[in-house]
DNA sequence: CTGTTAGCGCCTTCAT
DNA sequence: ATGAAGGCGCTAACAG
């Protein structure tokens, strides 16, 4: 089960049987025909172990997140494993729960698992944690969430494009008092969200009204509740973006619970199209963020700095943008004279 | 940045340094303070790869799932990511994207990678493929997908239990005609969950009637088609079972759409207990399969076929059960005169 | 074109 | 209790 069997019954020297493998327009066809015969039938696998020891790559990208459970990220896992084994990768996923404590367990095991690179993408990022991969050189991608630096490169997410839209549509149909409902401000996406939202709605010329703007917790519960608080307004918002669709889901059914329908009293659209807002009841409109694009470009940019450190040319961090765009659906309708 | 440097600024030999971090006890107190002292001087971690290649594990489970992105799963992940973590192994995660093809990647990636064990939870699992990692001797655990076989454990699901609770709990409501939502009979666990079903009700001397079972597809829109073909029958059911949450999810949606209401015309329980189960209008009354609990028998099994494979005492596969618990919530309600 | 040799970083006898 | 030396499986010079 080692390269030295293969040799053996190939009749060849191992360095042989490894260039076979690994440079075959080095090797006799001849000669390569018989190796490749004895790995055949001996069912021979590489040992990746091995070979990362000295090669001092071991194909390995870490993926960091918050938490796996939340239905933003499995597409994102999917993307990146998809783009990664066809480059011949793997991807060590670990989530940080949240938690700072737990988030150095996840750096620390990427550096002992000498991950050729890491993209992160969680809220809870501390610099210190992030220094101590740049300092032993990992090649790092933020998704969303940092700031390019010299040798960290970011995929910004244009929030802009998809707000523009939302509120396009929204505008179109009628509705001018707009509502918002954030996730928890003490995330930093939380609040790129926010302030694309704010900018947006300023861009259109529409009144700006700070109770119209809730924070919920990117969560169905918090959704439910922010929407609640806008619904017991003097003059409640005839219209209402969510920071994330969870959100949106959870202020339907606030809109529900207030014996109240969507889209008929109150439109509201959601962001991410998360799989299930193709099902709620309506079916939710939504701003889509592309997540297999995101780690395809995540992919990309780890790529594009792990090839460069190989090569003895390390790449300062650049910046790519992913686009959002608005996907209408059944929870957004004209506006229609108050009750 | 290896153990050579350490071992110099320590002034001891490598193997020292080897011992102080592996066996502590086999090392003078005063020698070990000086070695620690070097490596958090010198913020030396060890090279997992190096010591893979010398001890022969590689701390990897992997882990085959179809869908990542399938609700039902991530959860497992979690799972089985804080159990392994404790215990000082990563997890390799592959999807099958419910492709035979694509499942032969996987194991192909397993093998390369020399994981130590494979848990094993899709649907399309090919005896040929398992046949390849039993043959290489890699330690396997399916997640209720698969037979126990001589190396080969399983962690069986009891779905009986869970259904038995739903039944009672329907006809302690008065509900005499039951109805299932299965999921695609071509899946093996999909058929699991409908013979447990029918044999729930037939525990408790429901008639049955082959009409009140209708296929769907795990998915959303496929419980919506099913549920849409048992309200159009000339004796509907009053309540229903699904064989998971979105089937679940989509049967609402069609007694919905048929203008009638969830829990007062119609009753239904879901299976699973996915995260959104709580969220739905009405919160959805269903059987929660406590899918860490799943994660964390899967990983004793591998973890005890590890042990015995390195101790040269291979164990047989054994079985674990995870049970099942009926979650009431909103969904379900007394039983009402037809209308 | 192919074989020999020397590590990659670490662990582990075997002496001392 | 510690050090020296060999080897895990493979690749990369360097000869031939």
């Amino acid at each position: 089960m080692g390269i030295h069997e293969v040799a053996k019954r190939a009749k060849v020297s191992t360095a042989t049987v490894s260039r076979t493998l690994n440079k075959p327009e080095t090797v006799d066809p001849e000669t390569a025909k018989r190796v490749w015969k004895a790995v055949k039938e001996l069912q021979y696998l590489p040992n990746t172990t091995a070979r990362s020891l000295v090669s001092g790559s071991t194909r390995i990208l870490g993926l960091i997140v918050s938490d796996i459970t939340n239905p933003f990220f499995p597409e994102v896992v999917m993307g990146l494993e998809d783009v990664a084994i066809r480059e011949g990768y793997e991807i060590l996923i670990s989530s940080t729960n949240y938690d700072l404590a737990r988030m150095a367990v996840c750096v620390r095991r990427m550096l002992e698992r000498k991950v050729d690179g890491v993209a992160i993408m969680t809220s809870e990022l501390e610099k210190h944690l992030i220094d101590e991969l740049d300092r032993r050189n990992v090649p790092m991608v933020f998704m969303d969430v940092g700031p390019v630096t010299a040798n960290i490169s970011n995929v910004r997410i244009d929030y802009g494009q998809g707000i523009n839209e939302a509120v396009q549509h929204l505008l179109a149909l009628g509705h001018r008092r707009i509502g918002f409902l954030s996730g928890p401000l003490d995330l930093k996406s939380a609040r790129i969200r926010r302030t694309a939202f704010l900018r947006g709605l300023a861009r259109f010329g529409v009144i700006e009204d700070e109770r119209l703007v809730q924070a919920g917790n990117h969560k169905i519960d918090g959704g439910l509740q922010a929407m609640t608080h806008l619904l017991a307004l003097a003059e409640p918002p005839t219209a209402v973006l969510a920071s994330n669709d969870l959100t949106a889901f959870g202020a339907m059914r606030a809109v529900r619970l207030a014996s109240l329908r969507v889209p008929e009293d109150v439109s509201i659209i959601g962001f991410d199209d998360i799989q299930l807002a193709e099902f709620t009841e309506p079916p939710l409109t939504t701003v889509r963020l592309p997540r297999r694009v995101l780690a395809e470009r995540a992919f990309e940019a780890l790529a594009t700095h792990i090839n460069a450190k190989k090569a003895g040319t390390p790449t300062r961090g650049a910046e790519y943008v992913v686009g959002t765009e608005l996907v209408v659906r059944g929870s957004t309708a004209v506006m229609r004279e108050r009750r």
